[in-house]
DNA sequence: GCGCACGATGTAATCGATTACATCACTGGC
DNA sequence: GCCAGTGATGTAATCGATTACATCGTGCGC
């Protein structure tokens, strides 16, 4: 198998045929004699050839990869998407290059200028802002065709949930189990249209449930959260304090029940906690996390789909391609009735 | 920004120097007068111009991409370690292309193909086993520098913690708390080289106390583990079943505590529970998962930075340039000492 | 003042595929 | 029997870079 100086010209030469014959029984096998086609396979094979993807993509200018750009891995949410990412991609004969940004903006266009000088064939990211994304600009400029994953815009297409009415239902559902004082814990608002929307959310429910002005708490992203809750929401009298958390997220849901651990808060039974994202790990922890979930492989699956039907096609996206997946409930155990003692 | 046909070509026309020139001044900037130099990089920033992957990769036969094969994203131990991998990997000047086998042979196989047909500089790979993997040998075969992550063997380069070594201090910390009844929880022994690592440090760290005959439960990779551990170690009389169960992988040590709550079995007051990896997301759980730590991103980063060394110096990868980096104990609060009453 | 070395730049071959176009052999219709 | 049409295959241009080698001045030593 020393295959030495490998090409189409190798095995032309072995099967006694032109170089044309080899690539078109590699590409368009039903324009080739079967005995011819037979012959080559089994010379290709038994060389162990296989075509040069740099060539092939130099001389077809498409490369059958995807550019990935997404916040972290760290956070299971993006990784979960990845992973349907990748599966999807690999299905459709596509590779992909990913790109992780630790949710900042110069490492969003860092990564959108090494896609873009990467011969990828398109590009799906999870960008802080399409609004104000300056990477997402250049993508665009480049004309180079992209899905956004989470993201919400109606200029852009897009793959994500209804975020906003998936919390205000949320809330909803909170209000129905008796809870008056809800809050809402949430990451920098500014450094993400999904923290915002996910905002909006809670402030129109809570509207609609008829409850007083919502106590929102903004934490940092990165540093320890779970402190910050306790110190603020948690350090007051029972009949002060919420007795339901609703987080942005998981990964503040985990924190929260973390904070209300450490002021000696049972969850659900004097406090209820709610996440947001579905994470798959959320079913083994106890309590098992009552979130509201979003297809998270699917978003990725479906960005991918899009994409390539868009390629195939040769059809541009547009902001109409968007999809809006179902967001779901899962009832878990971190979430109750509102203690009956006010 | 239009750049229609836009190549070295045009940069050059525009600059009014040759080709060649334009080629310097990206890839030997100092073999050309700093004069030119200015003109053709203002030139070519002001066209947009990038230099075309494919080409460059044709021509120089490197394509400055690695790949990089693991079982899946849905264990935050992955996904840590491909953040790691990616984040070196970009400040190399590399991109990546990762797979996801799912833990299946067939799939590690296709993975290797795909990046073999995929012009990749080099591979990292977490294999099921790799004394037994097929895609490991048609690696080896075809001659590609590849880094092994996790894996441990005495015959390929490998970046790794001393499982085996860790898992028996682990026991023996247990033992020193007063616990004498320990059973390991451990995934399918035959998917995994890593997890029967585990098994034997088990097993010598438990001889090594001087226990008697340790229970292994081998459960179901992916059906629900939590039934399986509740059902078979937790359904016996307080005085009979284990104190402390050693999980195999943090995982299983999160389900597990979920099995003792389904059993009403409080840990760490009745049982201890310790898990192996050292994910993130375990400081944040309640109980903090106590657990034998590996450093999951820099196992990521060490097999970049050895399989990046190794390409630029041209050296080959040997097994003897496998790094064992120190495995760590995260004191939490899933695990106590033995309760005194037997 | 001559020639040589050296540094900057240009010319053209090359990487390994795809594919438009040319060629060739056959078939069938008239 | 001839010619058009068809299908299989070959020839050679092409994608966009890198780079060995050629060229052209310039400055320096003697």
């Amino acid at each position: 198998m020393g295959a030495y100086p490998m090409g189409i010209l190798q095995v032309a030469r072995q099967a006694q045929v032109s170089v044309a014959t080899v690539s078109r029984v590699f590409n368009f096998p039903d324009r080739v004699l079967p005995a011819t086609r037979l012959r080559v396979e089994e010379v290709a094979s038994l060389l162990g050839y296989l075509p040069n993807a740099s060539a092939r993509t130099l001389r077809t200018q498409r490369s059958r990869v995807l550019g990935v750009v997404l916040p972290t891995l760290m956070n299971p949410v993006f990784a979960e998407c990845l992973e349907g990412i990748a599966r999807t991609a690999a299905a459709g004969g596509y590779a992909i290059i990913p790109h992780t940004t630790n949710y900042q903006l110069a490492q969003e266009e860092r990564a959108v200028s090494l896609l873009l000088a990467g011969n990828v064939d398109g590009v799906i990211l999870v960008v802080s802002n399409p609004a104000t994304s300056v990477a997402l600009a250049r993508l665009c400029e480049a004309g180079l065709p992209y899905v956004l994953a989470y993201n919400r815009h109606a200029d852009h297409p897009c793959v994500s949930v209804q975020s906003e009415e998936a919390v205000a239902a949320l809330v909803a559902r909170l209000a129905g189990l008796g809870h008056h004082r809800i809050a809402l814990v949430t990451g920098q608002l500014a450094a993400s249209d999904r923290a915002q929307q996910r905002c909006r959310g809670f402030e129109v429910g809570m509207a609609a449930a008829g409850l007083a002005a919502p106590a929102v708490l903004e934490v940092d992203f990165v540093a320890t959260a779970a402190q910050q809750i306790c110190d603020t929401l948690l350090r007051q009298p029972a009949g002060q304090r919420p007795t339901a958390l609703v987080c942005s997220n998981d990964l503040l849901a985990l924190r929260s029940i973390r904070a209300a651990h450490l002021a000696g808060i049972s969850v659900p039974g004097e406090l209820s906690i709610t996440g947001f994202d579905g994470i798959a790990l959320g079913v083994d922890l106890t309590p098992v996390l009552s979130t509201s979930t979003q297809p998270n492989a699917e978003i990725g699956q479906c960005s991918v789909e899009l994409l390539v039907q868009a390629l195939a096609g040769g059809a541009v996206l547009q902001a109409a391609c968007s999809l809006t997946l179902p967001h779901g409930w899962r009832t878990g155990e971190s979430c109750a009735a509102a203690p009956v003692r006010l």
